[in-house]
DNA sequence: GTGGTCTAGACCACC
DNA sequence: GTGGTCTAGACCACG
C-alpha cells in the first residue's frame, strides 16, 4: 500500500504524507475512515514510531487528518477537498516557476508548450507500455 | 552583480553557480574571460571561502568553468552552448516532472495548459509594471 | 441531554463532568435525584465505561456526587451550591490569568476592558442571531 | 535567562516557544539578533537538543525565527509586531471564552468586571510585594 | 489499546 | 560549527 524510498532525500514523514494524500485522492480512504495507529505503520514500514507520527501531526495540521484521542487517527470530513485544492495550488505554482526560469533564459513560450506535450507522449507510451 | 539570498532553501553554492550561468547566457561573461578567485569572491560576498570553492568546483565538472594552475580560473571554451542546452534539459524535465504529478492526481491537461497561459500573463503584467 | 466531542482536545470525562453541573445549576438535575449507572451512560453515549467511571469519581471527589453501596449514584445535598461557587472561582482564577499575561505583554487595562465589552456584545448578536 | 519546568502540563517546547516570545515583547531580543544554537541552548538548559529544535521550528513556522542554514537561528525582521498580534488575539479569545462561561452559568457582568479590577489590584500589590 | 512528549545518540548537507 | 532528519526506547494521559 505504501512503498517508501529511505535513500531518497525527501524526507521519510513527507513521502509518508504525500502517499496517504495520494490515497484519499484515489478514493482508497475516504472521510471518517481509520488509518493506522502510529505503532502499527511503524512496524508494517519497519520506521520509527516516531517518524510517523510526525507525518500524521503535519497532516493533522493541514486538516487531513483528525485524531481522537485514545481512539486512533480518523481522515477529516472535507479532507478531498483540500488535498485536492493544495495540490492545484502546487502544481499552478510549480508550473509558474518553470515558465519564469523560461522566459529567464530566453526559452520560447513554443518550445515549453512543445516540452509539455511531449511529456503527455511519454507520458501515456509508459501506460502502453504497462499495459 | 552577485546577490545571494541566505535565508533560502536552496543552497548557497547552488545560488552563486545558478547566477554565473545567467551572466554567460546574457553574455555579460564570455569565453575564456576570468572570473575572480576565490578568496575575492568569499570577500566580496562575505561568504565563506569553501562556500565559493564548492561552487567553482561543481562548475568545472559541468564543462563551464577552468582553472588553469597558478593562473586562475576562466570561463571554458563552449560554455554557453553548454549552459543552455542544460537550461534546457533542466525546462524539460521541470515540464515532464509537474505533467506526471498533475496527471497523477487527475489534474486535466487543459488545467495544466490554462495554468501556462496565466503564468505567462503574469509575467507580462510585471514586465509592464515595472516599466 | 449530553452531547460529547470525541474530537476536542478536552479529556472526555471532563466534558461529561461539565456537563452533569450544567444540568444541576440549570435545575434539570437536583438534590437526590439519581443519575443513570456507569454502564446505562456508557451505552447511551457509546463510550467506554472507564471513562464515565472517571467522570463520576471526580465528581464525587468534589462533593457533587454521591455513591450509595448497592443503590446507585446520586446528586449530593448542597451540589448546586457547590457547583456555583466552583464555578465562580474558576472564572475568577481564569479572569486573573488572563489579566498576567495581559499585563506580561504591555497590553492595556483599558484594551483588556474593551476586549470584554465587545465579548459581551458578540454574545448579544448570537442571542438575537438564535432569535 | 529562561527557566523550564519539567514537572508541568505545558509541553517543554512550548515553554521554551513562549519564553522566546516574551524576550522579545521586553525587547532583551531584536530583530536579526542571533539566538543560541540548538546545541548550546540544549547544554545550557540539560535539555536533549531535539527539545530545542522542535521549539525553533515552531518558532520559524510562525515567523518569528528565521534560520540561515549553516550559521544559525535568528529573530526575523518584524517578529515583535507578530508576536504582539498573536498576543492580543490570544488575549482577546481567552476573555470571550471566560465571559462565555460567566454567562452560561448567570455569574453577572458586573461580577466579572470585579473580579477583572480584583485582579489587577492583586497585581499592583504583587509589584510593591517585590519592590 | 491510542497519540503526545521527551531523552539519547546518530548521520547528513551545508557553511 | 549549524540545523534537519531519523532511530531507539521510554513515560504519560486518555479510552
Amino acid at each position: 500500500m505504501i512503498v517508501i524510498n529511505t535513500s531518497n532525500s525527501i524526507p521519510v514523514y513527507e513521502q509518508i504524507g504525500f502517499k496517504f494524500k495520494e490515497l484519499i485522492m484515489k478514493d482508497a480512504l475516504r472521510q471518517g475512515e481509520k488509518v493506522p495507529s502510529v505503532r502499527e505503520l511503524a512496524t508494517i514500514l519497519t520506521l520509527n514510531p516516531n517518524t510517523i507520527s510526525k507525518a500524521y501531526s503535519e497532516l493533522e495540521k493541514e486538516n487531513v487528518f483528525e485524531t481522537i484521542r485514545g481512539s486512533g487517527t480518523y481522515i477529516k470530513n472535507g479532507a478531498k477537498e483540500i488535498v485536492f485544492n493544495s495540490f492545484k495550488a502546487k502544481i499552478k505554482n510549480d508550473l509558474k516557476l518553470v515558465v519564469q526560469d523560461a522566459e529567464n533564459f530566453h526559452i520560447d513560450h513554443n518550445i515549453v508548450l512543445e516540452y509539455i506535450s511531449e511529456a503527455y507522449k511519454e507520458l501515456k507510451g509508459d501506460y502502453n507500455d504497462r499495459s
